[in-house]
DNA sequence: CCACGACCGAGAGCACTGCTCTTGACGAGG
DNA sequence: CCTCGTCAAGAGCAGTGCTCTCGGTCGTGG
């Protein structure tokens, strides 16, 4: 059984080292985080953060899980259910963007090219999915399954398995644009060619709703 | 007057360099790129490689370059303008997911989370736009502008000047749905999602190509 | 209550990195 | 022919990830 006292010890020293990697991380970047420097930070030599952690890459792994968990609460805490469904899908998307602009490198880590020779490992999966999860919520309460009719049948059935078979393919497709325009936006790619850019963003999501048969603003209240 | 003699074995010896930190990163991804490894393999000592190139981040600059020639080439390469609209089209997108496939660790280099405390120098940005230079003139020729009409204005006209202005902002949307879609399927985020990648694919392309107002494939034959 | 043993921090050390500076040789141009 | 620019080589600095060993400390089982 673990003594009280040591494990508190312990929490308390690898939340140090996480915390002063994460800033570490957002100051200059995945590539330029040391784990010696981490070390000086925290006031320990560099040999004994290994007691708490097994290797760099085990520290990126944390970080990354940390990413994804910020990123998909911020998601769902964005959504309110009771919101018309448009509404909700900009607050994700809003959401998700706002995160990424606030947390450029830990979004780098999470959504950019993977770290050579570093493959994330399974326990990172299911906090992966939480803001697609978010996502899938809306499409399958709200979407019209007529939206995808021109979608071949290309995604495993069981991934989202509450939205309406024929959304599945299309609710992928604007999957990927979320993160595709928060990345170029975010990696400078829109860089002198995008000037306003949260009314682009807005029209992004707005066009994915479309896609997948989100109904259409009604210019009157919600529920007459 | 340089010597000729002198200037083609600096050329050589260049190019030499050149091709292997190439065949490096597309092994082992930027970030193990290393100098030292390289002056290795081509039988020099480190510190003489400095005499071809100035630093580190120079030798991943001239190596984005190289890449951002080599994609743009192929996607120029694989337009016919002969074709009808959709089919150039998906040629392009085609030929961009079929580099990148072959190339991933330069994909990466160009297109994924830039490196920390690396910023993309000026000399780059004319070869970035290869590719959306090939895209924008299929939509210049062939696009709806009726197809733009639900996008706000929000992007600088002049970045496609040859493009309909109501179809600028959709056509920098789908340029993001290309780069986000062969990322996602680069970087693994479709494994255990996707089945079919290469149907997968065509449907956005073609679905992209809706965006921007390309005419409907048509049953006969085109010209009639 | 006390000795044992798990745990932890420190230090040295290995192999590697980018980059700089100095030294010596070679060969093309005046 | 001889000078001077160009080049490769080597040593060296500061940094990295990671391993191993050595003492000390403190919680816990007897």
């Amino acid at each position: 059984m673990p003594s009280g006292t040591r494990a508190r010890a312990r929490a308390e020293t690898t939340r140090a080292i996480l915390d002063e990697a994460r800033r570490q991380l957002a100051e200059q970047g995945a590539a330029a985080l040391s784990l010696r420097s981490v070390a000086r930070e925290v006031g320990m030599v560099s040999s004994a953060v290994y007691r708490y952690v097994a290797s760099r890459d085990e520290l990126l792994t944390r970080l990354i899980i940390e990413a994804y968990d910020a990123v998909g609460e911020r998601a769902e805490a964005a959504r309110d259910p009771q919101a018309p469904p448009r509404e909700q899908w900009r607050a994700v998307w809003r959401a998700v963007r706002a995160w990424a602009l606030e947390h450029p490198a830990e979004y780098a880590l999470v959504y950019g090219s993977p770290v050579p020779g570093y493959a994330a490992p399974a326990e990172t999966i299911p906090a992966a999915g939480r803001v697609a999860m978010v996502l899938a919520a809306i499409v399958a309460e709200h979407g019209d399954p007529a939206a995808g009719r021109d979608w071949p049948a290309v995604v495993r059935a069981d991934v989202l398995p509450a939205v309406p078979p024929a959304l599945v393919t299309p609710a992928v497709g604007v999957w990927t644009q979320l993160y595709g325009t928060v990345g170029f936006e975010l990696f400078g790619q829109y860089e002198n060619v995008v000037d306003d850019r949260e009314a682009y963003f807005d029209a992004v999501a707005d066009a994915a709703a479309t896609a997948v048969g989100l109904p259409a603003r009604r210019a009157g209240r919600p529920g007459s």
